[in-house]
DNA sequence: TTAGCGCATTGATTTATGTCAAATTTCAGG
DNA sequence: CCTGAAATTTGACATAAATCAATGCGCTAA
């Protein structure tokens, strides 16, 4: 399905189409697509000719890669207002495999005609090797943590993350996928986690009630993400 | 020291700049210096503002991060004709720190004037663009093996990965940097390194006599490599 | 309401890998 | 050729985290 006026008005606002001419932004529209994904869709599989690049308008979207005997790694996740798969557009391929884990509308664009419109506009080239480049330093954050970093560290900065600008007291977040995505996405089993959170929570850490953590001690959370293990 | 007219051909083979005009190409090289390391010397830290990338012409380059009680995680290794730092012109700061862990002789090019000369040069763009999409996708097989894939795969696949194009019956291959660099680069300890050189070792997959590793049975290797433990 | 199916939690146990320590080898520099 | 520092190897031991297993919880759909 093709995007309507309000959906280009939406995806002006990302940063790498914000500095478009009106018919520049209507030129990449014209070749995009909305896409409407049921819980657990698969949008791509790693190793497929890459066509396309997304911009998620609601829901939430996995990148995972899996092994051999069907053990699934999630490389990142994807919410709201959050493009993905815009940096291997020179790859070729999908490096790893995206899906959907809740209902979820997609924006859809076309990685041929975008890569025309930069042939035209050095503007839009340096903006994608922005994005690019944010990409490459989260991979980077990503090993260092999974390398450098126990387990429970790897947790408590993820909690922290999830803690929105102002810095609150004791601020109550939400987890907004399932704690098996989280898991993976930290690197860790889904016992391990809950083990690790009930070890936060008997020493005061945090409270929780299903997806909603109090962090009574974000002090003490800062310090275990940061300095012990 | 500023790069001298044999110097110049030499980048001019590197992927990045091959199609550089010779204007253009002098252009870039006018901005070029040479830059001669000792063993050990440190290149950039972590953190610093960024004004230079580097095409490494001699010796070899580790890229890494520390943790605060100061161990050291190896996220890449450069060698000759390898670049290295060129994709995160666009980050502002080095991610991770370099140091060259032998004597090393680097081109090093100015970040400002490369992107100028991006500007007017959209396939210059494309290129780097490319670059960084490889650089992405290195580091989403380096998680999927940190996840997924146990020491003794990935110490497996490491040879293997040593073996030069032809595929030979039993290819002896040369460790390039100190076996401690090696594992840190794979994600485990020194002592580790050693117990499962050992093993393969006994298992008569391979011989060693220092750095040299006589590969006995490639099929055996890429066995364990990608599908057991 | 109830049945059924993921998800989450908890316990018991195993295991790969890390840590500590010591002996040995390698190798660069004087 | 020596010498000492660094790298490597090997052994003994500790431990974080995985695995296996069972139970409980909370949905969704009929």
């Amino acid at each position: 399905m093709a995007l309507n006026e309000q959906q280009i008005e939406q995806i002006r606002k990302s940063y790498l189409f914000e500095q478009l001419s009106d018919t520049e932004l209507n030129q990449v529209a014209s070749h995009g697509q909305v896409v409407e994904l049921y819980a657990g869709q698969t949008i791509f599989s790693q190793g497929e000719s890459c066509h396309q690049f997304f911009l998620v308008q609601r829901g939430m979207i996995k990148l995972y890669r899996t092994s051999v005997d069907g053990t699934e790694k999630v490389m990142d996740l994807a919410g709201p207002k959050q493009l993905f798969a815009e940096a291997v557009m020179f790859s070729g391929k999908y490096p790893l495999h995206a899906a959907a884990i809740e209902p979820s509308t997609l924006f859809a664009f076309d990685c041929k005609d975008f890569m025309a419109q930069m042939r035209n506009n050095v503007e839009l080239c340096f903006r994608l090797m922005s994005s690019m480049s944010q990409c490459l330093n989260g991979l980077i954050d990503d090993i260092d943590r999974l390398t450098l970093h126990s387990g429970t560290q790897r947790l408590a900065r993820y909690l922290l993350e999830q803690v929105p600008e102002g810095v609150m007291q004791s601020p109550c977040i939400r987890l907004l996928v399932p704690k098996l995505v989280i898991a993976s996405r930290l690197g860790i089993q889904p016992e391990t986690f809950s083990r690790i959170m009930a070890r936060l929570r008997s020493e005061g850490m945090i409270e929780t009630h299903n997806d909603a953590i109090l962090l009574k001690d974000l002090a003490g959370l800062r310090c275990i993400a940061g300095c012990v293990g």
